[in-house]
DNA sequence: CTGAAAGCGCTTACAG
DNA sequence: CTGAAAGCGCTTACAG
């Protein structure tokens, strides 16, 4: 019997008789067997490892993320490579020369916060390796991308503080040069208009996406002449500053004061009072995340026509905006 | 110029000139080469691959763990394959067995709660694939492993609240057949017996790693003939439903009743009261682990002196055990 | 249904 | 200092 014979059988290949096979079998795993995929993947072509990179694992959402990837690559053959880039472009780029050179079958990216030049983006798409964006996507590079619906999100949240009756809601923003978050600012202002309700460009407080900042906005908004009574916040960690700044100026939340923030991060549910927040289906991302570059790697058109996927928010309405529930 | 020129070249061979390796090296840069580690890899035999295995990603702990691997992986050239094992002992022999096929450099564990069976393991070491072990380590392997001080930690944890002026301390263990709590069980009850304080069997409580054990464990405690004033919890989601029924109870924390969590969970430091623990340092974990790790690939002896790692455990001291510094 | 042969793209011992 | 040749362990088109 030849190693093309074993091969043959041990994949299953139909032209092999099912004595060949049942023989070979029981060799294989009689001696443990274990084919060097190495050399496969250079026969082959096929590696069956695809690269995620990320900005850090050290990071709730990300790793929740990644759980959803490797859970679905896994059933389907695939070996997941994780590369960080911490943030730097430099090293964004390497993570993608070191997918190229593993040669990946397809790699799934959330950009770093500071990559501008998508120079390594398109020499994947030059070597034609399938390429799919989720969370941090680039604009108009009309790649495969997997996002939040943060507008759908931000006018839910904002109109449930509305219908929860507080008169004034203000809105602490992340950095709106990023896409995520001026979606949400404009989920806030849309749900605004929808209640015929004045934007008010003092209610607008725009932070960095921290505890520090939530606080640093919430003392501003409260000493304008007509402060708030309810603010958005767009992350969790804006909102928890904000409760932190609330309590310190004995402030009632819900009571006096509505909070709702966005990412259901894993603190959230644990504040007291516990925090109103739009969860982002993580895992669900991931998955889907793969599910579109699956559908990528083996179809044999290189047309793809579904190539966004939009995540519903889902509302966990807890107690930091629940006044009509409490009084 | 031959391709063996060319391979000598890009890896700095020292019998190239100088000359030859500039001409190649500008044509690579050029024509946007990137040579095929899998090619690469087939004729060496090395990969510069390792596989991490853990229990799930969608933890901050592992994930910080991988965020600590991953960092000095990439510092040293190495890539990182990721599998998941959902606590099933199945999934765990499945991703021995691909990183065995994906011919890793190297493999980093941390067990599934429900394994018992180490043949997987010890196929490794046949194969003389070196493996290393953090935080669910296999007893009586004799195999690298990293591991925090649970016994000190836990010992600290108690003779601070015995410090802060609790008198009667419980203790609300995880599952002691595990030797991660069994280790912080006996840090308990020595640092009781170092204070002369006799053991009473009823304050120790068996939890299940969870908000509602916690809970369940509290009112257990609270409803004992002489109940406790503090609690060392095993980790912080016990804490944390400790701190959510004393808050039921009405019991002021930390002035009438003390509580210590260990892990610094992320949510820890944003509860109210916020809860004093134990951080375990979880991105040097991951660095020792590969530290260890790399130190076994890169050794030509196969004899490793130093083959245990244990991280020391650092007390976050917050409200919820600082009496003193509050009446 | 099975075998013989070529080849994936590198690296490396050997020769000069 | 560089080249020719072999080979890592598979897969697959071709032949029979």
């Amino acid at each position: 019997m030849t190693a093309a014979t074993v091969s043959r059988a041990l994949s299953d290949h139909p032209e092999i008789s099912a004595k060949t096979k049942d023989v070979v079998k029981e060799a294989a795993l009689r001696l443990n067997y274990n084919p060097n995929r190495i050399a496969s993947s250079l026969r082959s072509g096929k590696t069956h490892v695809i690269g995620v990179l990320i900005p850090t694992a050290e990071n709730a959402f990300f790793g929740s993320v990644i759980h959803g990837i490797t859970n679905l690559a896994r059933k389907q053959g695939y070996s997941v490579l994780i590369h960080e880039c911490d943030e730097l472009h430099e090293l964004e780029v390497k993570g993608i020369q070191t997918f190229i050179g593993a040669r990946v079958d397809g790699i799934i990216v959330s950009m770093s916060r500071n990559t501008l030049n998508y120079d390594h983006f398109l020499e994947v798409k030059r070597r034609n390796i399938p390429l799919v964006f989720f969370d941090r996507v680039p604009e108009d590079l009309g790649m495969p991308t997997v996002v939040i619906d943060g507008y759908k999100g931000a006018f839910l949240a904002t109109q449930h503080l509305i219908d929860q009756g507080y008169r004034r809601i203000a809105h602490i923003s992340g950095p709106v040069f990023i896409r995520t978050f001026s979606d949400r600012l404009n989920g806030y202002l849309a749900a605004l208009k929808a209640n015929n309700i004045p934007v008010e460009k003092e209610l607008i407080y725009t932070g960095n996406i921290s505890i520090e900042s939530g606080m640093e906005g919430t003392r501003h908004l409260l000493q304008l002449p007509q402060p708030p009574d309810a603010i958005f916040a767009a992350e969790d960690f804006t909102a928890l500053g904000i409760l932190k700044q609330l309590k310190n100026s004995r402030i009632q939340v819900p009571q006096q004061f509505g909070i709702f923030g966005f990412c259901n991060d894993m603190f959230s549910e644990h504040t007291t009072p516990s925090l109103s927040t739009m969860d982002q289906q993580t895992v669900v991302m991931g998955q889907e995340a793969f599910k579109l570059l699956y559908g990528i790697i083996t179809s044999d058109s290189s047309v793809i026509t579904n190539n966004r996927c939009v995540i519903e928010p889902i509302p966990i309405f807890r107690e930091s905006s629940l006044k009509t529930s409490i009084s």
